[in-house]
DNA sequence: CTTGCATACCTCGAACTGATTGGTATATAT
DNA sequence: ATATATACCAATCAGTTCGAGGTATGCAAG
């Protein structure tokens, strides 16, 4: 028998939950992400410019996304906006990441009150 | 400048985890630590075998387990306990993982309270 | 004035996990 | 006799993230 395929790649997915929270707070451009990511971890986490901007391109084909052009002191931004459909996304994967999380940490936490009764 | 590597593959090692915490609960072979993180996670995280036995073979390498052979019914088992080493490199896990859910459930959870000023 | 650094965008291949599939073998139930 | 559950294992596939690259502008320091 095959394995039951309950959780295909089931810790993946972080980065996009997290650029989709961010963009839902306010609209921001690619560099600007980067740096919120750090600094709202705690510097915990730091997503690279090579993991931002697919994320971010990704997200905007798919719909979830809207961009916007801005060139700012000679500098050119892409502003980046989350859409219904992006929240309804970023709904989704709160969830599952939730359910995830609190499973894994079921287990970890277990065995101190050792039921053993 | 190149990308500060702060989190190399930030999210990985959960499988490890799971059977480190399992088998410092109590001894138990491989075919059972799958269907043990089946139960223990209520069904929502299913690790084949394909996962759990190279997981089981790179822990015992590393030695944080040592085996021991069983023949129950007829059918052999392999038996896994943890060793020191095994705590201690579950301890550091444990660590790790919890700062990583951590500074995500922050992020997740923030901009409710919208500290604007 | 040119060297360097921070900003700002982007792509592509390497590396690493974890998923899937397939294989062996025994006991038990149908 | 066949199928199912137990029990082990290896090897390849697939998907994500990482890292290193590349372009270009503005500003500050030497």
């Amino acid at each position: 028998m095959p394995n039951p395929r309950t959780n295909p790649n089931f810790m993946n997915g972080v980065p996009e939950l997290l650029v989709l929270k961010l963009l839902a707070e306010r609209e921001m451009y690619g560099y600007e992400v980067v740096q919120a990511v750090r600094r709202r971890t705690g510097e915990t986490i730091t997503l690279g410019e090579g993991v931002i901007y697919p994320v971010l391109h990704g997200l905007e084909r798919e719909g979830a996304l809207n961009s916007r052009r801005q060139t700012v002191n000679g500098r050119s931004r892409i502003y980046y906006s989350i859409t219904a459909a992006g929240m309804r996304r970023l709904s989704d994967l709160t969830g599952s990441w939730t359910r995830l999380t609190m499973a894994i940490q079921d287990v970890v936490a277990g065995g101190k009150y050792v039921p053993t009764v």
